[in-house]
RNA sequence: GCAUCUUUAGCUCAGUCGGUUAGAGCGGCGGACUGUUAAUCCGUAGGUCCUAGGUUCAAGUCCUAGAAGAUGCGCCA
């Protein structure tokens, strides 16, 4: 296995080194601290010691003879110990260095025979149910590197760009963003609620002396920034209180928006794509290893499924395919097209049937697209208007296209469905008031998002990347729920 | 919210057509061995068969309801 060593200084007080700077970098006569949890005790005598520096173990070799039996006893799976000796060249095989032990302290027990972590495989279900001690096993390790370096590239490819970080609120008065269901946030003690004289909950008495939410989107906050910033980005926590029940879906997830001004939808989808490419591409050079530990994962994973059913490339073969081809960008129409002369249309294999222009695109039928037509990212643009956002930037009548349709985008990837959603926004104050009202949306309370069309207002897009859906794809995992430490879904907030 | 599937030892799972005392591997505990690689070998303990009803001479197995989990769909990122 290769090991990454992620950084170059250990730190930590008494000169403890890392386990993956000491593998990668150590050598023979070198004299060593180490600390970490004891992955096994083998013939009472080798413990595979692991810091989370890397799924690698350093083995440790303990002078069994001398060392007094209560003590060997606490060398336990799970056990926080430290260990300070000489580096030497491995007798065994299987790795190239390990340590002679002269002192071991443990620092926290292990009872074996409680502890729910045995060096065997567990099911990722078992292991969602003990998320606190999930990130000890070398899956969550991995994943949570992975995770990591995905974010940490991300702050990388937008500072390299010059768009400037903004922190947008979590707690929001404006529930007319129409992303989702919201979670109330109140101070209203719920079995009192005050009430006013048309007897309904007064809300001046609450907390803001109005109704909040947490937030489902940055969005229209990023606008703002970005109508003074240029280019803008936030990467947040976001909120949605739907009853979604899916490998998907989250109550409670981040999300990345970045926000340009004087951009178009182009300018958006090369944004957009450069950006998952960059982040993709990071991941590939500086978590090699832990990718390389997820590849055979999904390997060993996908032995026991139907041959039909198992994926035609592996899981880094399909991040470097995704790094050597262009996202294949059409239009909706040019979708429904595909989708109208594809053999499971014709052969009524849909669930729902694409009949006519105008339609919604259900995930099976993205999933076509995706996974059997172009077989590649795709990304989809100019849906019609009428199953679109509010602040969506609306295309002129064009030849061909029946009906009315928006400047909108979606990134659909393969396993996952929409990972991006984003837009051109709608920048025309008039146009926008009118739809506005068109769909119900109170311009009133919305004075201050309109403001930036009333003064100075400008050609700008930004999109919304599910960061969750993009560590699903990297890591291969199929779970949403494991992507994340402690996920939120209906019914569960456990941890 | 809807549909389908699953639930047996701490974990992973087997359990035939409804039939007598519910099994295995791993883990635990006791011991042996001492250059192992999820060590190995011997011994041993460990069960509300998810819950509540029902059918039957007899239910882990069949039926009904509920709970929990998984998967798919809808909503979306």
């Amino acid at each position: 296995m290769k090991i990454v060593k992620r950084h170059n200084i250990s730190i930590n007080m008494s000169s403890r080194i890392k386990i993956a700077e000491l593998l990668t970098a150590g050598s023979p006569g070198q004299k060593v601290t180490v600390k970490g949890w004891i992955r096994t005790f083998r013939n009472n005598q080798f413990i595979a010691l692991n810091d989370g520096s890397t799924n690698a173990n350093i083995q440790v070799v303990v002078d069994f003879e001398n060392t007094d039996p209560a003590e060997l006893k606490r060398y336990t799976t799970g056990a926080a110990i430290r260990v300070t000796g000489d580096v030497v060249e491995s007798q065994g095989k299987g790795q190239r260095i390990e340590i002679t032990a002269k002192e071991i302290e443990v620092y926290g027990d292990c009872d074996a025979e409680v502890y729910p972590l045995q060096p065997k495989k567990h099911s990722l279900e078992f292991l969602r149910e003990i998320a606190h001690l999930r990130f000890r096993t070398n899956t969550f390790s991995s994943v949570f590197r992975v995770r990591h370096a995905l974010a940490f590239a991300i702050h990388q490819y937008f500072n390299n760009r010059g768009f400037t970080y903004i922190h947008t609120p979590i707690i929001t008065a404006s529930d007319a963003e129409g992303a989702g269901e919201m979670f109330r946030v109140s101070t209203l003690d719920p079995d009192k609620l005050p009430r006013n004289e048309a007897g309904e909950v007064d809300y001046t008495q609450d907390f803001f002396g109005k109704p909040t939410n947490l937030t489902v989107s940055g969005q229209l906050e990023a606008e703002l920034g970005a109508m003074a910033l240029s280019e803008v980005y936030t990467f947040g926590p976001t909120f949605r209180a739907e009853n979604s029940n899916t490998t998907r879906h989250l109550a409670e997830f981040w999300m990345i928006e970045p926000e340009v001004a004087f951009a178009d939808l182009n300018d958006n989808m090369d944004l957009a794509e450069g950006m998952l490419k960059y982040v993709i591409d990071y991941a590939l050079k500086n978590c090699a290893d832990d990718l390389q530990f997820l590849n055979d994962r999904l390997l060993e994973e996908e032995k026991s499924k139907p041959q039909n059913e198992r994926s035609a490339m592996s899981l880094i073969d399909k991040l470097q395919f995704c790094l050597s081809n262009n996202f294949e960008r059409i239009t909706y129409t040019e979708a429904i097209e595909i989708l109208k002369n594809s053999n499971p249309n014709k052969r009524k294999q849909f669930k729902y049937l694409i009949e006519a222009w105008g339609a919604d695109l259900q995930s099976e039928h993205e999933r076509y697209l995706v996974e059997k037509h172009f077989q590649k990212p795709v990304i989809l643009t100019n849906y019609p208007a009428q199953i679109k956002a509010f602040y969506m930037r609306q295309d002129d009548p064009k030849e061909g296209v029946p009906g009315p349709t928006v400047s909108a985008m979606d990134i659909l990837f393969p396993g996952i469905g929409e990972i991006v959603g984003g837009s051109q926004r709608e920048e025309r104050l008039d146009r926008l008031t009118a739809k506005m009202e068109e769909m119900h949306i109170p311009a009133k309370e919305m004075y201050w998002y309109l403001d930036t069309r009333r003064f100075g207002t400008c050609p700008h897009a930004g999109f919304g990347l599910g960061f969750e859906r993009l560590v699903l794809f990297v890591t291969g995992m199929s779970n949403i729920r494991d992507v994340i430490a402690f996920p939120r879904t209906p019914g569960n907030a456990e941890f």
